[in-house]
DNA sequence: TGAGCACGTATTGTATACAATGTAAAGATA
DNA sequence: TATCTTTACATTGTATACAATACGTGCTCA
């Protein structure tokens, strides 16, 4: 007789599959997150949706208000510099370290990686290439052995898809991208310098394929905007 | 007749309260810190103390081990080395983007903060010191108006706290220090370069007085101590 | 005496009931 | 008709009850 294991989903799992949601843009800034909705999909109580909710608000991926519940944050154009201010900071010196640690199995899983990143895009998957995208600069920290900066890391590119979703250029244009093939290039040649400069150059490209002009601020009431 | 204001404590307040101990080495890493404990002394429920408590977790100022509860982090060397260098990486060019931005205003509001710091070490306050400096860091990042930065510089200044409660070299050592005085002057001259150079040298400064050598491991059991 | 076990207590984990708040629709008034 | 108010409902906030787990104490048995 075969015991049914009782699955009692944990607030981490709600947070893993929430946050690949957001990722992947299936959930798209804005969107609401009931408590009595979420807890209904995953089967627990909202107590337990509550923490996984408020776990990713403090990481940036949603928005908690008082009394009004949680919200996929929209990123103002201000955080999204923010975000990739940050990054530039924390990235290219990472990408260097990675570079003077990095072992064959690494360079392996990386390229494992660029293959299913080029699979989702070929397929037309395109949150899904993303994701992966993301998970590729996440693996450069965890090679770095940099656990403290792979946490902001992974705040950080959690922001950086929210900021994609809003801000992105070409929506439709097909972003193919040989960078992450020569970072890897550059890391298995254990090439920290050139890695670095690398990461630079690819952050620099993302950020100016945004569009962060500033646009004309809403007017602020009807009235205003037609008076005279 | 007057109202008495029912004050419910909020889950922030009591994260304030309980950071500020932290800090301050009122509360020192290693601590346990019980729930209904922690809920009686601030008259409210269970409920509200686990979010406050899981809220700081998230920070690193806590840590939390699933049916054993919270208490203070005790961060391992390799935290404390990556802690440093990730301050490393984000300060400096904060202070350079800082001392672009600085108002007169804002020099006063650094002037009384040295001041209160220097109050403090006089009285002996060591603890209380200690929370003002790491106060003047996170300044620093607000007048860069750099809102994430300043995010991650709040745990990272939290996890220095515990850092130097652990690893400080000279604990009873007088350690008056200008740094802040001088790195004030070259905001106030909007001397970016100079403001930037000043920051990576005092993180320097505070990382050497730190004792990260590696000590031996403790042994694992008393068995294996004896043996042979 | 000391290792291992059993049991009672202390503490955390989860669900649920109720309170407080926000939201939207229907009705009242000018 | 447009605006304001009222009211019912939907949703989140908080406390509490109960379940699950860990911990310490005293016991048994070699």
């Amino acid at each position: 007789m075969q015991i049914t294991k009782l699955n009692t989903v944990t607030a981490e799992e709600i947070v893993a599959q929430l946050s690949d949601a957001v990722h992947e843009h299936r959930l798209k800034p804005g969107v609401k997150l009931r408590e009595d909705e979420v807890s209904e999909v995953f089967g627990v109580s909202r107590t337990i949706v509550r923490q996984a909710l408020r776990n990713m608000a403090f990481g940036g991926l949603l928005t908690i208000e008082k009394n009004r519940g949680a919200s996929v944050s929209k990123p103002t154009m201000k955080e999204a510099h923010e975000v990739f201010q940050a990054r530039a900071l924390l990235e290219p010196s990472t990408a260097r370290a990675a570079a003077e640690r990095t072992t064959p199995a690494d360079i392996v899983k990386l390229q494992r990686h660029i293959k299913e990143e080029h699979e989702a895009l070929d397929q037309g998957q395109l949150g899904l290439a993303l994701k992966l995208s993301g998970d590729f600069h996440l693996e450069i920290a965890r090679i770095a052995d940099q656990q403290t900066i792979e946490h902001f890391l992974k705040q950080l590119i959690s922001r950086s898809s929210l900021v994609i979703a809003l801000y992105w250029k070409r929506r439709n244009a097909i972003c193919e991208n040989n960078t992450h093939h020569t970072l890897v290039e550059a890391l298995r040649n254990n090439d920290g310098s050139t890695a670095e400069d690398l990461m630079t150059g690819h952050l620099l490209d993302i950020y100016s394929q945004l569009d962060l002009r500033e646009h004309e601020g809403k007017p602020v009431s009807l009235k205003d905007a037609l008076r005279r």
